[in-house]
DNA sequence: CTGGATCCCTCACGATACTG
DNA sequence: CAGTATCGTGAGGGATCCAG
């Protein structure tokens, strides 16, 4: 049995194989975004070195769940994108990233944060079920990050850049962890400078109404 | 930034640092089928050394994933069991079963099939949608392996160890897989012997309507 | 400048032996 | 039964270099 076989015939251990490895569901996460260049996905995945990103990068293609496309000229580059068969994960990914979020404590130091995963996270937490009737847009800025992200009555499109006319913009940093799991109200974050908005404060309540991180259980120890 | 992390403040990555490694979500496989001692999840993952089980289970109790307990005299023995954050990943793992599944071709040489997996097989391939007033028990051997399975009107109990009075007994190897994804009907199954029955051979036609594997969507090459 | 390939080094993992 | 100890190997980390 080679490594990074497992030598069962299982079709969790064939996905395992498939997607993970190393870096491997973080590169996916990257592309459900959208399609990406080599240099792109380099830079959403910091400290993923150039040969891993070259080889995961093959092994995704070989088995059918990303797919190298050449770019017309004169663009003349190459994107990779999710074949049917890799858009499939979006939905484990997304409750991955809410199972995993709920043990996110305060950023470990140098812990950083990307668009791509930011939008991810809007996506994952969204709540459609808060959601029915609702039609609004937010920005949401994150250090130098900007995103966008349009409620309408139970869907969620999120992406990176500005919004349009946004009917409120929020700024704010690792706080927003704190917001979305409940373990700071809008007032207080408001009050304590940790967010700040721009347009009627009292939408930073429906923020966090649609947005949200649920608790993780509680652990009773024997 | 220490190996094993990855350095960036997302639930994603969280999840990953706390499942992803190597063997992680096997050993999750096997513990949603039940507590397990050492010993036997050491005989469920063929192939895992044990400083390496002992790790992981070191961490994933770390975590709050899994719990170490102590049973009572005279067995003195220790258990491991999911705790209730664990159990939360139930509905990933058989996602990512189901969907890894696609990828099954035919059994690599040296590939084994463990009781666990077989009955997550089940648990993740079963339609409930089916299943909807439907009542039957069956009986699957696959090589040594017995395991049975209650279908109860859109729910699915499925466990190691033989059935008490099923309605079917189903004897079978690696061709399970190709009846469950269609590629083979049950009628050839049963002709070329690569399934055998005790009991109504009808009631094959609903066990794999019960149980299916997705076709893979195919990608259409450039 | 993008899209990698190549190099070396390190550490996590694999295999086996051994112990409370 | 439930692990720990030891040691070798190969995948991953990091820097550099190269082709289009």
């Amino acid at each position: 049995m080679s490594s990074r076989t497992y030598g069962q015939y299982c079709g969790l251990v064939r996905a395992v194989e498939l997607v993970g490895e190393r870096w491997g569901l973080l590169i996916i996460r990257d592309l459900l975004v959208g399609p990406k260049r080599f240099t792109d996905l380099h830079r959403g995945l910091p400290g993923i070195p150039t040969n891993i990103l070259s080889a995961r990068l093959k092994e995704l293609e070989q088995s059918g769940v990303v797919e190298r496309r050449l770019l017309p000229r004169p663009e003349s580059s190459v994107v990779y994108e999710l074949t049917e068969y890799g858009r499939e994960l979006e939905d484990i990914v997304m409750r991955l990233g809410r199972w995993g979020a709920k043990s996110l404590g305060d950023p470990n130091p140098g812990e950083t944060v990307t668009p791509d995963s930011l939008v991810m996270a809007l996506r994952t937490t969204f709540r459609p079920e808060a959601a029915a009737g609702i039609h609004r847009t937010f920005e949401l800025r994150f250090g130098d990050i900007v995103l966008h992200a349009h409620v309408n009555d139970g869907t969620i499109a999120a992406g990176t850049g500005a919004a349009e006319h946004p009917d409120l913009i929020i700024e704010t940093g690792p706080a927003l962890k704190g917001l979305m799991a409940g373990e700071l109200t809008p007032a207080e974050a408001l009050q304590s400078g940790s967010v700040r908005v721009t347009g009627n404060p009292e939408l930073l309540e429906a923020f966090v109404n649609l947005f949200r991180i649920d608790p993780k259980p509680v652990h009773a120890k024997a």
